[in-house]
This record gives C-alpha cells, structure tokens and sequence, in this order.
RNA sequence: GCGGGCGUGAUGGAAUGGUAGACAUAUCGGACUUAAAAUCCGAAGGCCUUAGUGCCGUGUGGGUUCGAGUCCCACCGCCCGCACCA
C-alpha cells in the first residue's frame, strides 16, 4: 500500500457513496426517520471555514444515525435572495440572477469534495421560481387566514438611494451605501401577524427542552411578557381620551405628567394647526429607529398644552408632553410619567422642571428622590406614604395587584398582559425576493393574485443603474389586469424580507417538486427536524419566524399538528477563528494598521516576527476570521494540501462545538499526521503474521472505546471522542495481539471515525476485507460485560488526601476491602494504632478513611 | 441597567460530587541521520538546605459534604444577548 493521499482516496469513495445512492433518502415507514439539517448558506461564492464546521457536524450526526438503522433526511439548499446579488449587480453590472446561480454551483463544487453524506437531489434554492412561487402560494392562504395585513409604519428611509433601509443598514444615523441621513418615514407595509401567537410562541419555549437554556431565553425575552393596568386619561377641555399602559400603576400616585409619542394620532391631529409643536416633533423624528440610535438620542420633550385629569382626582391636572423616547408600538404608544419612581422619568423631569412627587420609600429611610429614582422593589416591602388603598406597607408586586384591583373595581382601567413583541414586516423594496403576489385595483384595492397565476415570476429584465426597486419603474411588468374585475391594474413591486425565505424551507425540503407548497404524507413522515445545527446568531429571528410559521402552517393546512415546533433539538456551534497578525512597529502610509497573512510571519524565541524584515508582530489569538484582517483560511486550501478528512476532523477537534475553535497551522497539520498514522497503522496490520498477545486486554479497550466514542457523539462531545480516539490509536499501535483481533481493532477504529473521517474509515475498511461500503455497516456495539475491569484501582483517602492505592477485583466484599485498606502501611501510620472515626468505601471507585 | 454564561498547566481543553490536568499543540531530551526534515521513543502543574506514597494547587473569600473544578453564598475578572418596552 502506498502512503495516505487523500485526494486519490476521497474522490474514489465519493464516486462509491454516489453510485450505491447511500444518502438519497426516501420516505419508508417501516423504518425510524432521523431529519438532521444545518442552516442552509446563503450563496456568496466561496464556502467559509464556519461551513466546513457546521456542516461536518451535521455529517457527523447524519452518518452515526444512518449507521445505527435510521432513515436519514440530511438535505442541502440556498437562501439565494437578498441584497449582496444587488449591490454585486450595482457595483459589477451583471444580473442578480446570473449572479446567484453561478455562485451556487461554485459553492455546490466547494461543497462536494467535502464528502457530506447529503441527499443532493432535494437541493433548491429560494430564488428558484418553483420554490418562492410556493411560497407565494402560503402568502396567499396565510392572508386568508387573517395571518397578513397591510399597515402603516415607520421605516429608515434613505433619501437617495429611494429605498427602505434594515435596521442594520443605518449607521450613525445614516444610510451605508449612500451616507445619506436617514428619514423615518410612514409607509404602508404588509406585516405577518406573528402577535397573535405571542403567548403561545412564549410559552411553547418550556417543551423545547433539547434547545440551549441559552437561546430559550433569548425568545423569551424578545417576546418579553409583561403584566400591567390600561386605563385611559379624560382630557380636561373634552378631547379624545389617552389610553395609557403601565406596569407600574402602583406609582400612578407619583404622576407627574403624561407623555406620547411623536408618532401619536393625537400629535398627527395637533401638527397641522400648531407649527411648533409641529417643528418639535420634526426634530424628534430626526435618526434612525434603531435601537442604538435611539440610546445616543437626547430626550426630548414639548408640552402640547393639553391637559388630563388625574384618574383618581378629577381635580387633579396633569400636563401633556409629546417625548422622543416613547415608541408608538409598544403599548399604546403614551404613558404616564413618574419621576420619583422611574429614572428615565427623572431625568425628563428634571430636564423640563416638572415636579418630583416621592410615593414609595425604602423602609425607615424617607429621604426624598434627587437624582437618582427610587424603584420599589417586588419582592421586598416599602414604604407606600402617597398611597389610596389604605395600605402603607406592601412589596411592589402587592402593591400593584393592589391597584390593578382598586382599578378593576371602581371601574376606570384593567389589568392586561402586553407583549413587547411586535408584528413581522415583510414588505421590503427590492428586486431580488420574492414578489408579494397582490395586485393593487382602483376599484376593488388590494386584491390577492389567483392561485393558478403563480409564481408571479420577477422579470430579468431589469437594470440596477438609478436608485430605487427596478420593479417600480417596469411598466410591462407592473401593469396588469385585476384578478377580480378585469381592468387595469398594478401589480405590488414589494417582496419579501428574505426571513420568509428560510421561515419554511425545512418543511419544503421533507417534498420539494410537490406541486403545493408541502406534501402533507411526506411532511408528516419525516417532520419535525430531529436535529437543527446553526449559530447562535439566528437564536432570535430565524428560530421564532420559523416558530410561527410552522403554527401558520399548520392553521392553513400545509403542516400536521405535530409540527408547531419544526425543530426538536437545536444545537448552536460555534466560530472558527484565527489569530491576527498585526505589525507592532509601523502602519501604513493612511495611518492604518498593518496586518500579515501567516505565512508571512514566523515565530521564534522571544516573539513572532515578520520573515522578511523582522519586525515584531503583535499577536491577537482567536479572533473572527476577517479579509480585512489577512487572516481568513480557506477550506479548499485545506482539502488541496490536506484533504477533506483531516479538514473535518480538525474543526471537530480540541474544542468543544459549542465554543469557538481556533484554526492554527499546527493543529492542521497533527490532525494530518494523525490520519497518516492510523493509516500506516492498518497498512502494518494487513502486513502482519499470526501474531500473538493477549487479545483480551485490546478486546476490552477497544469497547471502551466503542462506549466512549458512542457517548461523545451522542452527546456532542464531539472532541472528546476524538481524544478518545486518538488515545485509542496510541494504544492499538502498541499492542500485542494476534492478527484477526488486531484486524478486528482497526476495523472498527475506522468505523468509530467514518462519521468524521468517511473516507479514511472507508479505504481502511476496503482495505481490510471488510463487507460492503463502511458507511453503508452498522454501528459496532460495545458488549458491557467488557467495560468493568477485573481489577480495579482503588486510591485510598485519608482524610479526603490520597495516601495510597490498592488494587482489588472488581467484586470485593466491602469487609473484605476494609480489611485490607486497614492493614495498609500509609492507614496504619495515619492510625497511629486508634480507629477510624468513619470507613466510607464506594465500589469500584474510591475509599476514604476519616480519623 | 436587565438577563445569561465562563474563569483549570505555556496553549486549546478533559474530568456521572470520588486518583485534577485525559487528548492535542508548543517545549525539552533521546533514537534514526554526515546533517536537517519526516518518523519513532520519552519527560513535563508549581514548590523544595529533607526529591518524598513530601507540601501546595482548578479566579478570590466563605459554606455544605467523609470527599468540591463540579453544589450553595459573596466578591473580582472576562464573554455573550437584550435594552428609552412604560
């Protein structure tokens, strides 16, 4: 046998893998399904070395289930609309499309040589009519089903570039491509209804127990409960009522003023009449929506001159304020403001010299609030002196129930359960998405396309010269007749957030040529999606959209009820990363910082150095690969000079998968080296005579091994069993055995690495005469009787100190252990000829002497 | 600010409340070689006028336990998520 060269070998058992049509998968009910899937990629031309991660661990997932009798659904696609293939269009002239499906099949041939045992002839890509013309097809039966509307709301608006910005997009306040400042603008956009699914959504996160506590928690705090009191305040001259929403009403006593949103209808009714309240809130409106640029925001307030009463004292007037911090979403979009007790109320307050009004104080200390606010606390008692109940010691929750009670009772507000979450706009104004599939009549107004007229197909002929969605400004394909009365009408140049995109692919891939969206036998056999594998940055949107769309779904027929949780198990991997090598003596002639690709530098006594000048480098470890940083690797370097498999198992190796793993040279090249041993073992092996030794003891490791190994992945302690192996290996390469248990040995260390390493695993088990394809064998077993010594150390505590060791069989009567350990020489020192207070032994494990 | 997580050798990291540091990297030593690389073998937490079945040791301080890296409390440090949410 030649040396280990992987590419020979790869290429040769893909072939193999392919023509035994080993991963197709086909829905067979008298077998157990396991659906395993990694998000799928968004097609930027070049797979990442973070692909190459979640991917293999996929892989890993899918062939140790295919191995142990499952029907494994391990399928591959793209989320191939967005704005990248538009910008690239932009910059390069070329069409989105070309863009996207050149892309994809770069990808695709980045991706094979990987050797995932992927079923490749369920693969689709969003952009792909078939596919987003099914998707139209939900729209349709979602907004029958009430789960769509059109709104009005406020979105970043960039001036120049004429479109809509993400959240994301604007940065200090403006628009990334175009600098623009960025306006918030009213439009009307269409919104999933994710809201009537709130509570649901929240509470459904207790069943998910194989998801991270970590990202459970994430949704629950974005869906964010809370418990509260509405009430509204009458206005003193007769004007429409304020509603206002508190979930502190236990403070309505420490009101100071009420405060609305710039956004609120009251401020729209008042702008046009009153033009310095309308140049207030102007300024107001000034900046993004975003979260950031809302916390950098001054507040900001004016007082409308309208006057409320005081719900609980008709006599009690209270000043209407319109403040910059209130968001017009969030409850009713006004409140009432107490400074004493909340300090973002405070603060307004003392910016507008609005009056303090102390209410709750902490036991025994009744210093009046100055500057900072004083927050009753729930759970422990204060002091309640402005009160109207009659109590005047409570904690902040019963003081709150209290008003939510008083408040039910006379009559003038109710408790109300709020959820910060908020409706999901979809509507986005861009060419590359898919269409919302409406036409919009004169006569009739918004009117849904007919079914039998899908996938209401994106024209290519568009150019991407001038600003704005090129849907706008295509009249053939703009223009069309109304579905429902025939004449003249235009088509909505919308289309949808790409989030809808990858919302239900899981379950289209289960049927992805059906004619309708879902095929309710195939979704039925193969949902939910057993084991889902992605990062941790889709914890919140993906995970909940996907959440919602699975109970839409199933409201309009394309999902069973069993799959308002599409994924059972989730697990959030990690990022590679890379050390960055940054020059510590010089920048650039901009004053920039300069970066060196590793094989630039070198590392020798006393530092890392550049190799040709010998400058000192300064080394930032485990940092987020970045091209601006010279310190990206890629994967098909890797697989040139290493192979697939040595690529797998190195970002399985050393870390754990939920943290992140930092690629080095080093740790390339020993995962290589190891591969190399382990095949030079089997080459020993096949070598060998007869052979003698004792079997037995290699017997027993290996199914320690097996137990081990099988433990790891089951658990995805995937680099733990990896270091199970390699200790494995050491072990099988010093042993002394005869042939066929040797033989035995290696075939099955190959078996326990074909999840890892599938072609190594193969070619050794080729190699050795084994039956069939490897990955096509059944995981070994490890027999139990095996995984108990004979004998067994027992360290002996004194004390809770190690102070000796005895070596005893497995099965030792606990007397007779205590006997012995008692006439031990270290025991019988520390004795010194008195009794042990207390003999504590543990089977198999440990014995401890107290004195 | 709120919520969560993590602190173990030079480094990545192991360890159902039971021999801390598996496995790997880097390092050092040896074999092979004219030499180097590759390969193979081996050493290695710290401390020491006592080199020992010695003492100390999992961020710091306390607690529970026969026994704590692991459980509880407080603190320090780092990381992540959310945040003008009424």
């Amino acid at each position: 046998m030649a040396s280990y060269a992987p590419a020979e070998i790869e290429a040769r058992w893909q072939k193999a893998w392919d023509e035994a049509g080993l991963f197709r998968a086909s829905r067979d009910e008298s077998r157990p399904k396991y659906y395993v899937l990694e998000m799928f990629p968004y097609p930027s031309g070049r797979i990442h070395i973070g692909h190459v991660r979640n991917y293999t661990m996929g892989d890993v997932i899918a062939r140790y289930k295919r191995s142990q009798g499952f029907n494994v659904l391990h399928p591959m696609g793209f989320d191939a609309f967005g704005m990248p293939a538009e910008n690239a269009a932009m910059k390069s002239g070329g069409h989105p499309k070309t863009w996207t499906y050149q892309n994809i099949d770069d990808m695709v041939a980045q991706m094979k040589p990987m050797g995932f045992s992927l079923d490749w002839e369920r693969m689709f890509a969003t952009c792909d009519p078939e596919y987003y013309g099914q998707q139209q097809a939900l729209f349709l039966d979602f907004l029958e089903a009430g789960l769509v509307y059109r709104k009005n709301a406020v979105v970043n608006w960039d001036p120049v570039d004429q479109t809509v910005l993400a959240n994301e997009q604007v940065i200090d306040g403006r628009g990334w491509r175009s600098d623009a400042e960025v306006e918030r603008r009213e439009l009307t956009q269409w919104f999933f209804k994710i809201s009537e699914y709130s509570g649901d959504l929240l509470d459904a996160l207790q069943g998910l127990e194989e998801w991270p506590a970590k990202v459970r928690l994430m949704q629950e705090n974005w869906i964010g409960r809370s418990r509260g009191l509405e009430f509204s305040f009458e206005q003193v001259d007769g004007g429409d009522s304020i509603p206002v929403y508190t979930t502190r009403p236990d403070t309505l006593m420490g009101a100071s003023f009420v405060g609305i949103s710039p956004d609120h209808p009251i401020v729209k009714g008042m702008e046009s009449t009153n033009p310095k309240l309308a140049a207030a809130v102007a300024e107001m409106r000034k900046g993004g929506t975003t979260a950031e640029a809302l916390e950098k925001a001054e507040k900001l307030g004016f007082d409308t001159g309208l006057r409320v009463k005081h719900p609980l004292d008709p006599n009690w007037e209270l000043p209407v304020w319109v403040a910059n911090f209130i968001l017009m979403d969030y409850g009713t979009g006004a409140i009432f403001g107490c400074p004493a007790h909340d300090q973002r109320d405070l603060d307004f307050c003392r910016k507008y010299n609005l009056p303090v009004i102390d209410t709750f104080f902490a036991l025994g200390d009744e210093t009046p609030v100055a500057h900072e606010a004083f927050v009753p606390p729930k759970t422990e008692k204060v002091a309640w002196v402005n009160h109207f109940a009659g109590i005047t010691e409570a904690t902040g929750q019963e003081a709150i129930d209290a008003t939510i009670d008083f408040a039910e009772q006379n009559g003038w507000g109710s408790g109300k359960t709020q959820y910060r979450l908020r409706d999901w706009g979809l509507s986005r104004q861009r060419y590359w998405g898919c269409p919302i599939p409406v036409v919009h009549c004169d006569t009739c107004g918004v009117v849904p396309e007919k079914k039998e007229n899908l996938p209401i197909q994106l024209p290519d002929d568009v150019s991407f010269d001038i600003p704005g969605n090129p849907l706008d400004r295509h009249p053939s394909w703009r223009d069309c007749s109304c579905p429902k009365c025939g004449k003249p009408a235009k088509r909505e140049t919308d289309t949808m957030d790409t989030f809808v995109d990858s919302s239900w692919y899981f379950a289209r891939f289960t049927a992805p040529r059906a004619s309708t969206p879902t095929d309710l036998a195939d979704a039925g056999y193969w949902m939910n999606v057993d084991q889902y594998i992605g990062g941790v940055e889709h914890a919140i949107l993906h995970l909940l959209y996907s959440r919602f769309f699975a109970r839409g779904m199933i409201k309009t027929g394309h999902l069973p009820e069993k799959c308002a949780e599409p994924f059972n198990a989730l697990f959030t991997q990690g990022m590679v990363t890379h050390a960055i090598y940054k020059n510590a003596e010089r920048s650039d002639e901009n004053g920039q910082a300069i970066y060196h690709f590793p094989e630039e530098v070198e590392t020798r006594e006393g530092g890392t150095f550049v190799k040709d000048t010998g400058e000192a480098i300064k080394v930032i470890p485990s940092a987020k690969m970045s091209k601006s940083k010279n310190n990206v690797v890629d994967p098909m370097d890797i697989i040139a000079r290493f192979g697939a498999d040595t690529a797998r198992w190195f970002v399985l190796s050393d870390s754990p998968p939920e943290r992140d793993v930092e690629w080095t040279a080093s740790g390339a090249e020993a995962a290589h080296k190891h591969l190399t041993r382990v095949w030079n073992l089997c080459d020993r092996i096949a070598a060998m005579d007869e052979g003698t030794g004792d079997d037995g003891a290699l017997r027993k490791d290996l199914h320690k091994t097996i137990h081990d190994v099988t433990m790891g992945i089951e658990s995805f302690g995937f680099n733990a069993a990896i270091a199970k192996l390699y200790a494995f290996t050491n072990t099988l390469s010093k042993a002394k055995a005869s042939k066929a248990m040797m033989r035995e040995a290696i075939m099955t260390l190959a078996q326990l690495m074909a999840p890892m390493t599938p072609h190594l695993a193969e070619d050794i088990w080729n190699h050795q005469g084994g039956e069939g394809l490897c990955a096509a064998a059944p995981w070994p077993k490890a027999d139990e009787a095996l995984l108990v010594d004979d004998m067994v150390t027992l360290p002996i505590q004194i004390n809770g100190k190690r102070r000796a060791e005895i070596e005893v069989p497995k099965d030792m009567p606990k007397p007779e252990i205590e006997a012995l350990v008692l006439k031990q020489e270290a025991v019988v020192k520390a004795l010194d000829g008195g009794e042990p207070k207390k003999l504590i032994v543990v089977p198999g494990r440990i014995v401890n002497v107290v004195l």
